[in-house]
DNA sequence: ATTTATTATTTGCAAAATGCAAGTATTAAA
DNA sequence: TTTAATACTTGCATTTTGCAAATAATAAAT
């Protein structure tokens, strides 16, 4: 029986790396943060600053801020909501689109690239398992999910 | 063919809450960062500030000061090395020990929480797969491994 | 044997990121 | 129509960051 904890710190390190590693699309420099919030923002349908904040486990008045930061890069939009005004919508301009999609390519290739070095067999083993791990994870309330605060 | 960069993000992210959950240690409080520096003093033999930092990718300054910081909680003892004088020795104090061990024990009572939703033969296929994975990351070179410069 | 480079680590400093407490504005509940 | 709750923002004060530069020690080059 091998040392779980090790397995899994190792992989999720390397992928802290690849993180640091590919943020910056053209002129401009995305942080990892930042481009997290654009990849949710990209993902959700409309979410309100409210909703990826507890999806990204930030406090709110971080991420109040850290949305005023890509608003200003102009890379996302804050709406008001038509029906309740406390709300606002988040989405991104076309610009901020262009950086998500430029870093999920990125993103993609990077994954290829890793994948590269298994067989077809293989790979698919790989998949299924990432997927019956956060399965796994979803079900298990006391971790894994959106940081108590 | 289902997104791959989303379920990886997701994986990530979930892994990061359990980080961010389980750090603190009877009176003491441990930042995941510093939970990260103990494991790695732990595991590694006697290793210089230098390896650390590089295996964390972290800056060496900035490392350099959360040394200080886990020496002023006398979590970690800094030895100078005796064949070259620039170099400091780490390695964890009684006390040291004692927390990284808990917080091992913590992460191993998770993963088995994670891994009880699954069947003998789902956890095998896992297990196997991660390794899998930890294996093709180290043969990636441009991606997964310590950042650049 | 001395000068010159490298290496390991530490500080100065200034910029950025964090989070709590308190604020505003708006909606829902009593 | 007062009271409570919600969504978001701002004021601070603290912490975290990283570059540039300093220090100290070893290695390489002359």
């Amino acid at each position: 029986m091998e040392n779980l904890r090790e397995l899994f710190q190792i992989m999720t390190r390397r992928f802290g790396f690849l993180d640091k590693n590919c943020c910056s699309v053209g002129g401009v420099n995305v942080s990892i943060i930042h481009s997290h919030i654009l990849y949710e923002i990209d993902k959700q349908h409309h979410p309100s600053i409210q909703q990826v904040a507890e999806t990204l486990g930030t406090d709110i008045t971080t991420f109040s801020r850290q949305i005023q930061a890509l608003v200003k890069m102009n890379l996302v939009k804050k709406t008001p909501h038509p029906d309740d005004k406390r709300v606002y919508i988040l989405s991104l301009t076309v610009e901020g689109k262009y950086v998500a999609t430029t870093i999920d390519q990125q993103m993609k290739t990077y994954l290829n690239d890793v994948f590269s070095h298994m067989n077809e067999f293989e790979k698919e083993t790989v998949i299924r398992s990432i997927k019956l791990l956060n399965e796994a994870m979803a079900k298990t309330s006391n971790c894994c999910t959106t940081p108590m605060r």
